[in-house]
DNA sequence: GTCTATATCCGGATAGAC
DNA sequence: GTCTATCCGGATATAGAC
């Protein structure tokens, strides 16, 4: 994303990322115009093209930017000790990071189908990662015996999207605070694998 | 959707719809044009008007007769003696239904946000309810002792997004057979609600 | 029942003034 | 750095011929 040095752009810039991932993840990238988003941003719809050379690098950028810091967070992340705990630790991280960015959250599984096949790769790639680092856990649980799991894959594609499902119906304010709901599914993680 | 008597009206309908859900599914309503779709028929755009009022009403026709076809093939289930044994046929019967349509599957949660508010509120009741089918066969389990169920809705929706996870990754002659991934997903969802 | 043609509007992206 | 004006393509939906 190209960006001139000068007198706003240290504001703009931002601020049409922030619309632009608020548009996107209600209406859908295919549903939202540059003019949209800039109506929102508070500019005419050629300074856009100051910030970014088109939309679909708009799109890229914001998904490519929340998975990578997906992992970065994950990684930063100081291993406890014990591989149930480990995993424990797991659900409450990704509940924190998920609960606190629902947005880009939407756009990153919800967008890859309007992503040029080389962003798609691109992004499909950092999806894998992340899902490796959860299956990791649960094979080394596997081995030390801590755990007891039938097929890894299909239990981290399983936990995963159990997590992933947290979004379609988390509401800031609702019946359930966000400890509550990480220690209700920390124990339905738990009972998934547990032997 | 209006429909005149006559010639190819009998073929070409159901051609539309067809076309529209491939389509739709695997690019986005939005991303999918009217032209495209008449295309993929072999007709003119304009004759897709006969039997479509316009695109919100294609793609809500798709969507409702999705989940429609959804609840009646569950509540024609003859339900199985015993609330444990009901799960499991709750498990089976979701897994067969979603990977036989995996299209119609994917319209119905992803193009949620392109629906008019009425429309959306016409789905989202359906939703709920296939929701709540499930929802009363743990409820029924938690009463009788037969499960350990914490807070049931939270886990009705986390079995939900499990089991609706199956259709990001599942393909057809992949690694796993449909009745392997009925029998792990059971033995998984056994385990979250087992005493 | 379908086609062709068209009305009308809106999309992304660019050029040049300020 | 931003605005205004614009190019150009493509969108939905309709009208009238066949």
């Amino acid at each position: 994303m190209a960006r001139k040095a000068g007198s706003h752009a240290d504001i703009t810039g931002p601020a049409i990322r922030d619309a632009a991932l608020r548009l996107f993840a209600r209406s859908g990238y295919a549903a939202v115009s540059m003019r949209q988003i800039a109506a929102e941003v508070g500019v005419g719809a050629g300074a856009l093209y100051l910030y970014t050379p088109d939309k679909q690098t708009l799109l890229f950028d914001l998904m490519h930017d929340h998975m990578t810091a997906l992992l970065a967070a994950w990684d930063a992340t100081v291993p406890v000790k014990g591989v149930a705990l480990r995993l424990e630790q797991f659900v409450a991280f990704h509940i924190d990071f998920h609960i606190d960015r629902p947005d880009a959250v939407f756009l990153a599984y919800m967008e890859l189908r309007n992503l040029t096949p080389k962003n798609f790769a691109a992004i499909e790639t950092l999806r894998r990662a992340y899902e490796d680092r959860l299956e990791t856990v649960l094979a080394e649980g596997q081995e030390t015996g801590a755990f007891a799991i039938e097929d890894t894959r299909v239990t981290t594609m399983a936990l995963i999207a159990m997590l992933a499902g947290i979004h379609v119906w988390y509401r800031d304010g609702g019946r359930l605070s966000r400890t509550r709901i990480q220690t209700l599914y920390r124990d339905l993680v738990r009972r998934t694998v547990s032997p």
